[in-house]
DNA sequence: TGAATAGTGTCTATAAGACAATATCCC
DNA sequence: GGGATATTGTCTTATAGACACTATTCA
């Protein structure tokens, strides 16, 4: 216990290599995506694997997710959260590593600009949660699983049920969309988020009474059909 | 990034310690209370630090809170669940160290007949969500606030705040009551979670309709009252 | 004009809050 | 009986879902 901890029983231990993985999330066409890369090392080899480093020793886990987002997307100032922290005996066969896992939010369009090193932005398909025993997976655009490194595809579906339980307590789906929006991309958001449809009036009013979001009086252009207005989220 | 991490590169670098601390909560005379021990150690003597040690390198950090927790209250089978993980650079002046915080749940008398490591049961006040700036403190029966060792008030201020949030959604309240419960008694950790009263009528309705609860036909007895009557917590 | 979605208004069903009335225990 | 809380029932109000109707853009 902490009460008995001592700075030479600190030292005394074998310690596990502490790493970052970071679950990045962007929403394209109606869908959820995540930044992946495939494996070419030996371990794992054709695996897909989130992006992820070693914690540095001078470095703090905020700073290191941040710097792995960074050096994956080639983004800066993206929301960030951490998520959760992976600790089984024998889940890396590389050694003993004690991952803690962030999420992070970002609208498409930055998404698809930056220049980093994650190579794709594989589909995650949410199940419905009516149909029981529905897992999160992550496919490619023809649908198939793609096998993951390690414990990532938790480290997605936690992600996703941590985003999901926050959609309707905060105004956190702002970050997967640009700064001027219509009422409809953010209810797509939901949608993809929960991987079912909400219904158009209650969300419509819900969202306008929430107080989150404020019109801006410009509307929409160049759709086929009439444009919606224009809102934006309220600074906090 | 993973992709790009190899066994060398995870032996390669300096490693911080990880450790784990477990914020145990439980519910007497009608507010929460925490498990801690006044530090005698040099660092941060006089403070008093939540039950937490360094994890074992070959034991799961879920087991490692499970021990931590069995030691400090002489308890097994308690509900526990991972919190957040710390990890600013100079958290702790003993050195780099990585902490998983973990947050535990007991029934008043399982806690009061346990026979472990942690002196003190502090009271936890969770201050009203209406009233602005105000924090979760940890205090004496006096009211006092408490010294905490390094962040962990924090920790305990997470944990509450995690366990409010679950309030509504989940039974994780049955983990604060004994097996076999009155509406009142759970009303009433409602109301010390939440730090405000709530409204009883639909407390109890609203519970009731969730099917989270089942009558067992009995009733309290000794009161000086009419009798409620007694629930339990549905096997999911 | 027609296709498509935006936005408004209204009706109904459900859940929350308020409160009155009755029930059941101990003293 | 009196004090205290349990439990039921009813009324009112707020919110969610359903749906009809009008508005506005482009092809």
């Amino acid at each position: 216990m902490a009460g008995t901890r001592t700075r030479s029983a600190l030292e005394v231990h074998p310690r596990p290599s502490v790493t970052v993985d970071v679950v990045a999330l962007t929403l394209a066409g109606g869908a959820l995506r995540v930044a992946v890369s495939r494996r070419a090392e030996r371990r794992g080899r054709g695996r897909f694997a989130l992006p992820g480093d070693v914690l540095g020793i001078g470095e703090s886990l905020d700073d290191a997710a941040a710097r792995v987002l960074a050096h994956a997307l080639g983004l800066a100032g993206v929301f960030i959260e951490q998520l959760h922290t992976f600790g089984e005996v024998r889940r890396d066969p590389r050694g003993r590593v004690v991952t803690v896992a962030y999420y992070a939010l970002v609208d498409a369009r930055r998404f698809a600009g930056g220049r980093g090193a994650a190579t794709t932005r594989a589909r995650v398909l949410v199940p419905s949660p009516r149909a029981r025993r529905g897992r999160v997976a992550v496919v490619d655009d023809g649908g198939r699983a793609l096998p993951m490194f390690l414990d990532q595809g938790d480290m997605v579906a936690l992600a996703v049920e941590r985003l999901r339980g926050k959609l309707d307590d905060s105004p956190i789906a702002m970050h997967l969309l640009p700064a001027e929006l219509t009422l409809r991309q953010l209810q797509e958001v939901h949608e993809a988020v929960r991987g079912e449809p909400v219904n158009k009036d209650s969300f419509r009013r819900r969202l306008v009474a929430s107080g989150w979001l404020e019109a801006t009086g410009a509307h929409e252009r160049e759709v086929l059909h009439r444009p919606a207005e224009l809102y934006r989220f309220r600074r906090h």
